[in-house]
DNA sequence: TATTGTTATACTCTATAACTATA
DNA sequence: TATAGTTATAGAGTATAACAATA
């Protein structure tokens, strides 16, 4: 399982791959495992219990955070799938009695997406625990360094940002590795 | 798309939420959506460029961590699927040529997967690029940051385990929202 | 009896392409 | 022509249950 521990780096990963940096890989690892392992305490089990997939979950978030009705498209859009995808999502969400499908009142090529009661109760209810859960694992973290944790996530999405602008870079090629004492075949 | 912008928390969240900390629910937002964004930018165009699955992908990657070949339970394991998951997985690669089945020398219940030379070569070849481009994302970071950053996240490890291990705690109700000046509807 | 792996079956998500209705 | 949504089709991942071979 994701069991809560840290991810590690060889000692030698700099000299497996030349011109990476072994803390930068270390804090990559690292944010991605947590990331994994918040979501997995978190949001899975209020999802799980509604007996929904992620994407099907965040249709219903989606929905209740604009706090209004949305077209289909608009939808997609958010969740990055395509129309055709979200079509499917839809079903099985009207399938449960979770939205309703509504004309749109003025362009008769669009329809409106509702949460039903139903859905609404049951996002009110789950969102509570969800928040409450998050208060609860960050307890340990002061303001200050929450402060600071934020901004060096902005560092990375500057990062994140370049490496999106420029050009694919080369890299040197990886270097044969040492042995390590790794665990015997089971 | 996760433009790589912050997400952004109301301020009246801690009315709407009674018990919530918003400075929390901030990291714990950030944090998940900076970590996908991550993906996105440095796991998927070398997975892509293969071809495969982010559990397909996985297999390779864990493989070629191990640096011998595993059992497909060792495996099924490490990506937490259960064994028929694993077996069709496993018949995706071996069907690609990135993989082979061998009889385990001592047990004949167990097979063990190989990675194929095509496979290592492109995890070879794929690997310093993934590791140059997490290397640049963290670029902005000194090493006293990244340290401090290491640490917060294992705080919040701590406060997951803490969650974890206690009984599910109660939460007081969602209020109701305030209006906002939400976008009109498309 | 327990373990490893496969097969059979089913469901969901996802995509592309072709289509209808509407703007 | 362009947009919103659906249908048809297909592929991948995942799960559960039943099963065979082996330990």
């Amino acid at each position: 399982m994701g069991d809560l521990s840290a991810v590690d780096v060889p000692a030698d990963f700099e000299r497996e791959f030349p011109g990476a940096s072994r803390s930068a890989t270390l804090v990559a690892a690292n944010l991605v495992r947590t990331a994994t392992d918040l979501l997995a305490a978190i949001e899975r089990p209020p999802r799980e219990a509604v007996g929904l997939s992620v994407s099907a979950f965040q249709v219903l978030v989606v929905l209740d955070g604009a706090g209004e009705p949305l077209t289909g498209q608009a939808i997609a859009e958010e969740l990055l799938v395509t129309s055709a995808s979200m079509t499917s999502l839809l079903d099985t969400l009207q399938r449960r009695g979770l939205v309703e499908r509504r004309p749109h009142p003025t362009d008769r090529r669009k329809i409106l997406i509702h949460l039903t009661e139903q859905a609404q109760r049951t996002v009110d209810l789950q969102l509570p625990a969800v928040h409450g859960s998050i208060t609860q694992a960050m307890a340990d973290l002061t303001e200050a360094e929450r402060e600071q944790f934020l901004d060096s996530l902005t560092k990375m999405r500057a990062g994140l940002t370049r490496l999106a602008a420029q050009p694919t870079p080369t890299f040197k090629a990886r270097r044969k590795r040492r042995a390590r004492p790794g665990p015997t075949t089971a």
